[in-house]
DNA sequence: AATACTAATGCAAACGTTTGCGGGAACGTT
DNA sequence: AACGTTCCCGCAAACGTTTGCATTAGTATT
């Protein structure tokens, strides 16, 4: 490899017959330095290119200026989504990032997270995989590292979390429908209580409950997999029912999606007969006819504002261990699904 | 925080007796230990949980096991599907990953290549910001690092480079719509001459030019961003032409999704009348009506790819600077905007 | 003028690891 | 008995930085 011939320290040092503790303390700001030499000292290094070796920086301080990611899955647009903002803030805070992906597998989870602080990131921050259960060992290395946690998140673990208004997303929604008239209000869920599925629940519920709307356990499915071919199993299970809903929360834009081609494949009107709101406002939902309506995540702000408050964590050190929640606010995107028409 | 206590060498070597040099030659599996002393110095540090201080190991090693990634936009569903292959095979050859975004800045772009090289990543991942013009300070970093370029490469930088075969691809989709019948075919392109949209263009003209079907240049459109909107406003173009053309293909789904729209709205039978091909297979040519046909990336393939001949020229270091470009095979899927019908 | 302080700089240790070199012990060979 | 090998192992240097402490020179105070 060709060389690179890197400076370091001692080369300035030897250029401009100073030490190479008071070069280092000159490029750092350091009081003790005065202005004439700081000046000289930084004048050759831009010359030379100076760059300090981060490892040995790193090595030394204990600080390492890289947090770590780790997500279920990357590939998915709403994550990359959240990856950009996240990436985006820890640079212009002068952090790098480091990814990883724990493919849903809690094991697995786990390892990377050993991996990392081993590795000597300053923080991480992660969305936890789908079924983590056992959380024990996840608590055990709390004390280790500073962790935000965002999207999947889970109360037992006492740290910091990023969500969205994950209840408050799903009433306005449903209130939106019922605004619309509509009063037998279908519901499209997951089966093992995930936090975002259950905070939505009982969103829908409170919608109805305010509005002094029954709620009907016939209109309440779930599925383990909440996809675009469940969402369309279940719209046509609601559609062979005597008394058909005229409405689908589904708490994906997938399972909504799924539903309206249930729907158009029974040419039923939309949202006349029967509207749709979806779950994520993703690109997805702005192609299918009718265009859905969505709540939209904001998610480069969900990374955003993660950074901030690990790096928070990270520079005021807090041994006390409390669940702390931050919300992001969403917004419901009205589109012909549920348009008043 | 909670001072996690690091084990290391030193400790070990004052508890086995032992100087801090044949503890980590131990570890390392050095011949120059007897298989008695390994045993019993790894039983010691598995039961201490001993992990080597990697900061301190690549500040001497100058091997940092890291490699970067630069990408123009990460929250795009196909360059977050490369990244998830990229992050699987490296993590399963030991190497981290660490992602930064150019954003399709070309300053931005050096800058990043700057850091991750003063940072000590062992090679780069890099595809390219759009308009990267002035390649001169890429050249110039080139001999400092093993760098492969993917999904958006350069003739212009001499280095390993993984595409897919795009010009190959757009032929075989173009002689798909002529073996429809079609020949009076259309192409949405790009303006500036990227890498892809060139290619994909060659393919588009040999197609036709094998199958002895004139070149039309009325049917050639180009944009400058070759996205949705773009797609309506051209296709809405061509309709308005005395001879309309009889297929579109479109070197992009998004573009291919828009003609869609487009000719949905004049309620134009497709394909009878005009058929529409994409390139992407991104999610939405399943959810638009009719289908997309559309050209496959194996997204995941690439980025292993990539990682495999990264690594390869870490492991060995070759001054030689060769483009080699590697061709990834794709894949047509035929769905309803093509089907013969 | 002696003392006390401040400002600016240098010395040297330390961080945890790897590795070239050297050395002692055990053994076999003349 | 002297020598050469081989096998294990330890010493110490090195990587580039940061930082506590010592040092020097200069200034202010008495």
């Amino acid at each position: 490899m060709g060389k690179s011939h890197t400076v370091t320290l001692k080369e300035l040092s030897k250029k401009l017959n100073l030490s190479i503790s008071t070069v280092s303390r000159a490029l750092n700001d350091h009081p003790d330095i005065s202005a004439t030499t700081v000046e000289r000292v930084k004048k050759l290094a831009n010359e030379l290119n100076y760059a300090p070796n981060l490892f040995a920086k790193g090595f030394r301080s204990k600080h390492t200026h890289i947090i770590g990611v780790i997500v279920p899955n990357i590939s998915h647009l709403y994550t990359s989504t959240i990856l950009k903002g996240i990436i985006d803030q820890a640079e212009s805070l002068g952090y790098r990032v480091i990814v990883s992906e724990s493919k849903n597998d809690e094991i697995k989870q786990v390892e990377m997270l050993k991996t990392m602080i081993q590795f000597g990131t300053d923080g991480i921050l992660m969305s936890l995989a789908k079924k983590t259960t056992s959380v024990n060992t996840i608590l055990n290395l709390l004390p280790h590292i500073p962790i935000v946690l965002f999207d999947k998140v889970s109360d037992k673990i006492p740290c910091t979390q990023i969500v969205i208004n994950e209840e408050e997303a799903a009433f306005n929604a449903v209130e939106h429908l019922i605004g619309l008239g509509k009063n037998r209000i279908a519901i499209l869920k997951e089966t093992e209580n995930s936090y975002n599925s259950e905070k939505r629940f009982a969103g829908y519920t409170r919608a109805l409950l305010t509005n002094n709307i029954p709620i009907k356990d016939k209109l309440i499915l779930s599925t383990e997999d909440i996809s675009l071919i469940n969402g369309r199993r279940l719209t046509n299970l609601l559609l062979s029912m005597k008394k058909r809903p005229d409405a689908i929360f589904a708490i994906t834009d997938n399972a909504a999606i799924g539903a309206i081609q249930a729907l158009n494949k029974f040419n039923i009107k939309i949202p006349e007969e029967i509207a749709v709101v979806g779950f994520s406002n993703s690109v997805n939902s702005k192609i299918i006819v009718p265009n859905l309506t969505t709540v939209d995540q904001p998610g480069e702000r969900i990374g955003r504002t993660a950074v901030d408050y690990l790096i928070d964590e990270i520079d005021h050190p807090n041994d006390a261990l409390i669940t702390k929640t931050i919300e992001i606010k969403t917004n419901l995107v009205v589109r012909d699904s549920s348009f008043k028409g």
